[in-house]
DNA sequence: TTGTAGGCGTTATCAA
DNA sequence: TTGATAACGCCTACAA
């Protein structure tokens, strides 16, 4: 292996000033001084190793991306890696390597989050997956360590987060239904003990106080406590109405409509399903023919800068919610 | 930061004594010795540098995985993470990091491939996708850099590889058709330049020739180049047989549905749809009872068993080929 | 059984 | 403008 030493003796100069000359700085190196070096650092076919480099700097250039419940029904969903995505992307515009974390030994939450903090291998976190206790996450941000959530937020405001936002997605989506004429519009959604339970609702809400609809509480449907999935009973409380609904808003449109099929519904019977997250293109001409669109790419890409700008000692502004957008898909409609 | 100086004068020691505590080895320690080195370092709460070891140790304690086209339809299968699950499992459990990279600047593959195998941040490479060109694989293998490439083989045996064995899937798949009375079965797969596109329709006259089934060439679509979905053309002349299709085996299940969508085809219309590749399980009611299932996660394991002991120096077997199975929905068969 | 000291490859401070 | 050298924190051969 080729190292800064050889470097300097090949090109008579100091290891210091091949340092100068590889890193333009701290310092200044005559320019023919600096030629030579480079010509030397070519012909050896030299390159710095970086594990020397983080030991000197102090730094490991690594952040860690933890993925809580990957085998959650969530982490199914084809557009999962869209946040990967985004924060790989970013990671390596900004010369940082991305850690996969995946806490196969399910050991407690907290415990793995600490023991990744103090590990020494990486300088920031990014947590990703609704599965981590809102104790853990505080536990970790009070302790100084860069860290940031996506997808969703808690109530310390010393947790730093970015999501879309949930409120205004459902508030688009619930508008959609209303003005395609829709007026009996279910909700299924997460526990409200989750932001993006809360704020979901809040944006259905929304809708309807905006064009004068009266709230009918029973057709809002939320477990009290987390759930991956709704149940059979959840679905058929909201079926047996004796006013029947048009339309539902869901956050788990694979998991409604298998429901539906198992309870005989055709799709003619069936109320129009409308995602609250973006569901599968091709199955865009089989319901409503407009999709709510969540800019995961943008999330993951603005967490790592809200990460770096954590290290670096801002506290960035939190909680960021980035801007759903409603996808058009009408003019792919056609049944089959 | 605590250094395993500071153990070492606090417990009144050397710090050679305190590393063979702590790594329990090269040499004894004794009894007494040890635990007062442990005690400190409890109190203390002292982890060791990674860095600083690695840097001693001349080796990273990092593999990464290279995912080729993230972007590619094929990535957004629900099902892609479970090779990364599978690789993240295995690493974690043999203490190795998991580096996540995605050549988002679309650099040359081939030269991507060397610079990170030149960068010193990994001693191992696992690679994930099928739009990476046989040359650059084949250069990195005969580079000496240990290196795993998952889901697909090349020509060239120097390149270690772990698939899902396609020829076999296939063959269940056609099997399991033709023991349901399908006789007339069209098969839709990828260019014959992969592996894959060869054993999967090997597999296919393997099962036809078995029941003595003629083996109709009209019936075999497979594009002369590398494509990502096949078009409306290529089914439309399947389909165009004066002796229409009774069941078609494909890799592209969804383009395929929605293309049969687009021709205005319904359920009744449509030949059968097998795919070759896991389909989404909640759509299974409305295709053949039955799916194939590769063994992605552990694929991923075994990539990464396979390329720690190429890092150790013995050559692991290649190519290996890990059986499919089929899994039977029928008891969920219940059309909506 | 234990301690000393040199090395891993950089960076950066202090002199020159 | 440059060189010498002390960190960075750990591992381990050699000496005791």
């Amino acid at each position: 292996m080729t190292t800064i030493r050889d470097i300097a003796r090949e090109a008579g100069v100091s290891v210091a000033t091949v340092s100068y000359v590889l890193n333009d700085g701290p310092r200044q190196v005559n320019a023919e001084t600096r030629q030579r070096v480079l010509q030397v650092v070519q012909a050896l076919n030299y390159h710095p190793n970086p594990i020397a480099r983080r030991l000197s700097l102090q730094r490991t250039e690594c952040i860690g991306l933890a993925l809580a419940g990957l085998t959650d029904s969530n982490f199914s969903s084809p557009f999962y890696l869209e946040y990967i995505r985004g924060i790989s992307f970013a990671a390596e515009s900004s010369g940082y390597n991305l850690l996969l974390l995946t806490n196969y030994k399910r050991e407690d939450f907290q415990s793995y989050l600490l023991r990744l903090t103090r590990s020494g291998q990486m300088d920031g976190l990014l947590l990703l997956g609704s599965s981590i206790p809102d104790e853990a996450l505080s536990a970790i941000a009070h302790s100084g360590f860069p860290m940031v959530l996506l997808a969703r937020h808690t109530a310390d405001s010393a947790v730093i987060s970015v999501s879309q936002d949930y409120q205004q997605g459902a508030y688009l989506a619930t508008r959609a239904l209303i003005e395609q004429g829709y007026r009996r519009i279910g909700f299924l959604g997460q526990s409200l003990q989750f932001s993006y339970g809360q704020e979901r609702l809040a944006g259905y809400r929304q809708a309807l106080a905006e064009f004068q609809l009266p709230l009918d509480e029973r057709l809002i449907s939320v477990p009290a406590t987390r759930r991956d999935d709704p149940d059979i009973a959840e679905i058929r409380a909201l079926l047996a109405l004796s006013s029947p609904l048009d339309a539902i808003l869901t956050d788990r449109e694979r998991t409604v409509r298998q429901q539906f099929n198992e309870l005989g519904l055709n799709s003619v019977q069936q109320p129009t399903i409308f995602p609250l997250e973006d569901s599968d293109p091709w199955l865009a001409n089989e319901t409503f023919p407009a999709t709510l669109h969540a800019p995961k790419f943008e999330i993951g890409k603005k967490a790592v800068e809200m990460l770096l700008q954590l290290k670096s000692g801002e506290t960035p502004p939190s909680p960021v919610f980035l801007p759903m957008t409603l996808i058009d898909h009408s003019n792919h409609l056609q049944k089959g």
